[in-house]
DNA sequence: GCGACAG
DNA sequence: ATCTTGTCGC
């Protein structure tokens, strides 16, 4: 039996203008759901992206044991690159090409974590909330670059955060992975909390500014 | 009206 | 995201 049966065959189109996407995820970010996930009950991993290259778009997936960082699994895909880049509509432009690599794992991982926003967006829903959705599955942000919303600038040492707030609500936090190194932007995605996913990512980032699993997605998307 | 704006 | 070598600093 394929993951593809676990991946509702159709949750929205994805061909979509721009006011219509702006629509579609003002009604799917009402289905988001706050879910505790203790990393004792994690045994494997996924990290998430997607390279662009001459219109062609390279997705990859990787799995890796929790907590020892192992790879166990790959998966890729590659398809032209058919919508614009729009701040703010950035699952429009990459979640097809997600859906055809994830449809081929065999390894089901207890998380995802994606490289871009989470609910740290207008509508709360970053690219990884959105595919959070299509996976049914917990889901966590992890962005490398400010999109929206407030924040004071977090201290210095690894593990320094401060909250980032949109419209007087928090969606994430600003966290520092690494002393003196540029903080990450770090949100829920689906059926996922925020205390629970900053966990995950600290958990997850023993060396370097992001978490190996995003690390390891993002060489095999670009090796492609 | 002006500036900001994941990847 | 991508174009791209060396270089400053912990």
């Amino acid at each position: 039996m394929s993951y593809k049966k676990n991946i509702p065959e159709e949750v929205h189109p994805w061909h979509l203008p721009p006011k219509e996407a702006i629509a579609l995820q003002n009604k799917l970010s009402s289905q988001l759901r706050d879910e505790p996930l203790s990393l004792d009950s994690v045994s494997h991993i996924a990290g998430v992206d997607v390279s662009v290259k001459n219109d062609v778009s390279q997705a990859a997936v990787v799995v890796l044991t929790f907590p020892e960082m192992e790879v166990v699994e790959v998966r890729r895909a590659k398809r032209p690159t058919d919508y614009p880049y729009v701040p703010g509509l950035l699952t429009f432009r990459e979640g097809p090409v997600l859906l055809e690599a994830f449809q081929q794992l065999e390894i089901i991982p207890d998380v995802y974590l994606f490289d871009g926003m989470g609910r740290i967006h207008p509508r709360k829903m970053g690219i990884g909330a959105h595919m959070g959705l299509w996976l049914q599955a917990p889901t966590i942000g992890v962005g490398k670059s400010h999109l929206t919303g407030s924040y004071d600038e977090p201290g210095p040492e690894k593990g320094d955060m401060s909250p980032l707030t949109y419209k007087g609500e928090q969606l994430g936090v600003v966290l520092r992975t690494r002393t003196n190194v540029k903080p990450v932007y770090v949100s829920a995605g689906h059926r996922m909390d925020l205390p629970s996913a900053i966990a995950l990512v600290l958990a997850c980032t023993p060396k370097y500014r992001l978490p190996t699993p995003i690390r390891a997605a993002h060489n095999a998307a670009g090796e492609y």
